[in-house]
DNA sequence: CGGTTTTGACCTGCGC
DNA sequence: GCGCAGGTCAAAACCG
């Protein structure tokens, strides 16, 4: 299983930058709980492990070419799914016995953000008791007795790292940042965001690498359950037209301030697999995508749109569409 | 004026 | 039980 996960969605658009270590890639998955406590733990700065152990590898890219390995679409999906119904079965990563072990151990980390999902899952159904019940109190009590009981499931969620110079990155959705926190150890704060869309419950945490301050940390959590904001959607929808891909984008324009770059990502396939997703509409794998830098590499063909396809099937059907 | 950001307080879980 | 860290709340400030 390890060696299968390995090599895939994994970009490597610095390969000055990242050192190989597919040792590390195979215990990483975005969906995986034990990934998210990798990620924690050697994104997070929550272990000095962090320190020793991540500094310009933090995810290990193993593969040359971000496409190139892509053997098959489909394969992917499959082994992404048959890997997540693994981890979440038995809440440890394949090869969960080269996950790193860490004084803060992945094992504690993960229970730990399990614990805030839940914490954070409970208080939504808090939420929406309340909203639901005339008695609020009982409504928490029984949230309070339902906790101790059972394991509610975690939302999915992935985290990828971008080269960039602005923290909070355009993803084609509308947030609302509802908290901030410092970071042990590292001297960039943790942004929490919350998708402004009503019953739309996605999170994304956003945070600065303080090994490399250019590069942000960002963490979905949850799928939308709704369309892209109007607004927004023809730009989104334009910057990811597969014919741009190796032409100039409007947000590859020189007055265009920042420069941010794809540096990880992983896509699974609950998340591109519709379009509505936080990641599958993200302007930075677009802009990784048409960086002069790499436009060779990512020059694809027309009727090959691999993982991008993949990833916004329906901006695809859109180019179909009259 | 409505939506967003800021920020200190609060809550919860975990490790010791 | 206590302290710590992560995460969230919510009032005030800010902004277009």
């Amino acid at each position: 299983m390890a060696d299968e996960l390995r090599d895939l969605y994994y970009h490597q658009p610095f390969q000055e930058d990242i050192r190989h270590d597919s040792s590390m890639v195979q215990n990483i998955h975005m969906l995986d709980p034990s990934f998210m406590s990798y990620t924690n733990e050697y994104l997070h700065g929550s272990s000095s492990d962090y320190i020793n152990n991540s500094l310009g590898k933090p995810f290990g890219f193993s593969t040359p070419s971000p496409f190139s390995s892509i053997k098959d679409d489909h394969d992917i999906i499959k082994e992404d799914v048959d890997a997540n119904i693994n981890i979440n079965n038995d809440g440890v990563v394949g090869g969960g016995s080269e996950t790193p072990v860490t004084p803060n151990s992945s094992i504690s980390n993960s229970s730990s953000n399990e614990a805030a999902g839940d914490e954070d899952s409970n208080k939504k159904d808090k939420q929406v008791k309340d909203e639901s019940l005339e008695d609020g109190e009982d409504a928490i009590k029984k949230d309070k007795a339902k906790k101790k009981g059972e394991k509610k499931q975690r939302p999915p969620k992935f985290a990828f790292m971008t080269k960039s110079e602005v923290d909070h990155l355009e993803d084609g959705y509308r947030w609302r940042k509802y908290g901030q926190k410092a970071v042990k150890n590292s001297p960039y704060p943790r942004s929490y965001y919350r998708c402004t869309s009503q019953k739309c419950q996605v999170k994304k945490r956003v945070e600065r690498s303080y090994q490399d301050p250019s590069i942000v940390i960002t963490t979905y959590e949850g799928q939308h359950n709704h369309h892209l904001p109007s607004t927004l959607r023809g730009n989104v929808a334009r910057m990811l037209n597969p014919s741009m891909l190796t032409q100039p984008s409007p947000l590859m324009a020189p007055h265009v301030a920042f420069h941010q770059e794809f540096i990880m990502a992983q896509m699974p396939h609950q998340f591109y697999g519709h379009a509505n997703n936080a990641f599958g509409n993200s302007p930075m794998y677009h802009q990784n995508l048409t960086h002069p830098l790499h436009n060779q590499q990512m020059q694809l063909p027309p009727h090959d749109y691999g993982l991008l396809q993949d990833m916004v099937p329906s901006m695809f059907n859109l180019k179909q569409e009259p």
